[in-house]
DNA sequence: CGACTACGTCAAGTCCACTTGATGTCAAGC
DNA sequence: GCTTGACATCAAGTGGACTTGACGTAGTCG
């Protein structure tokens, strides 16, 4: 029962800016996108809850690996409004990173070793590689979309 | 020695792009990015060598692994201007990229480990879990370059 | 009380990698 | 010879992720 909202601290802006490594300015984009959130005091400043820098942690450990602000905002979207997210939650945004991370470390991979494969032949200068034929290339892969690797 | 210029064809813009998946505009675009060259007909059309969709092969691989355009030309001016890459110029590119790949490689592949821990553990959300804390992660990293792996 | 800093809003600007549009030209087919 | 399509140039637009600027307010310190 981790729903109760234990020790909700508030922080100002810069504060949280400071810790999560952004700038304030970032903070009114994100929540102008709806990844963040933050209350007003009566003198309109924003207040943020604690846990609000995890989210940013999140939001830039995700960025890092290409994912987009939109993607990123599809799935803190299916977070509860309501309450801490539980495990389970984090769990599931978890496997879906990880599935994605899991192919372009594939992607990555191969071309790597690609590239490793025509350090040792010089393929992309010589005919005879297999590599080395833009048409077989093309040839190789029906869309348009995957070209190299 | 495949210093000598082999057989060089020369291929209208629209054979080009459509062999390498381009658009005609961002052939326009790279020729002023210095990334490729061409040569005009009498008619003041453009002509590129063969090779020049190797080149693009090339952009796109580098670029799909998240290398920008400044960096790509950067290897490409190392070229040789004459006559075509030998296998000693390809290598020395993709040596770079590969140790580049590399890199990323492993920071994907710690963010998946972490994020498996946390399938396991649901850290994200407890208190408990070292990864949790946002300010230890702050604190276990210098910079505020790379937040959270 | 006054100064100073942090904060508020909103529009506009920036950078990258292109694409789109306007307008004019060259070349191949019928 | 004329139409059609591919091509030329150049300016401007696009989208994502922010940043900068202009201008006004809130709260804190001496």
């Amino acid at each position: 029962m981790p729903q109760v909202p234990e020790d909700v601290v508030w922080l100002k802006p810069g504060q949280i800016a400071e810790r999560a490594g952004v700038a304030v300015s970032t903070l009114h984009y994100y929540e102008s996108m709806g990844l963040i959130r933050s209350r007003r005091t009566s003198g309109n400043r924003r207040e943020y809850r604690r846990d609000t820098l995890r989210v940013l942690a999140f939001i830039r450990a995700s960025q890092r690996v290409g994912i987009s602000l939109d993607r990123i905002k599809g799935a803190l979207d299916r977070l509860p409004e309501e309450g801490l997210p539980t495990a389970r939650d984090w769990a599931r945004i978890s496997r879906e990173w990880r599935d994605d991370l899991n192919e372009r470390i594939e992607h990555l991979t191969a071309l790597r070793d690609r590239f490793s494969l025509c350090i040792g032949c010089g393929c992309l200068s010589l005919k005879s590689c297999p590599y080395s034929n833009p048409d077989d290339i093309l040839g190789a892969d029906g869309q348009g979309a995957l070209r190299f690797p």
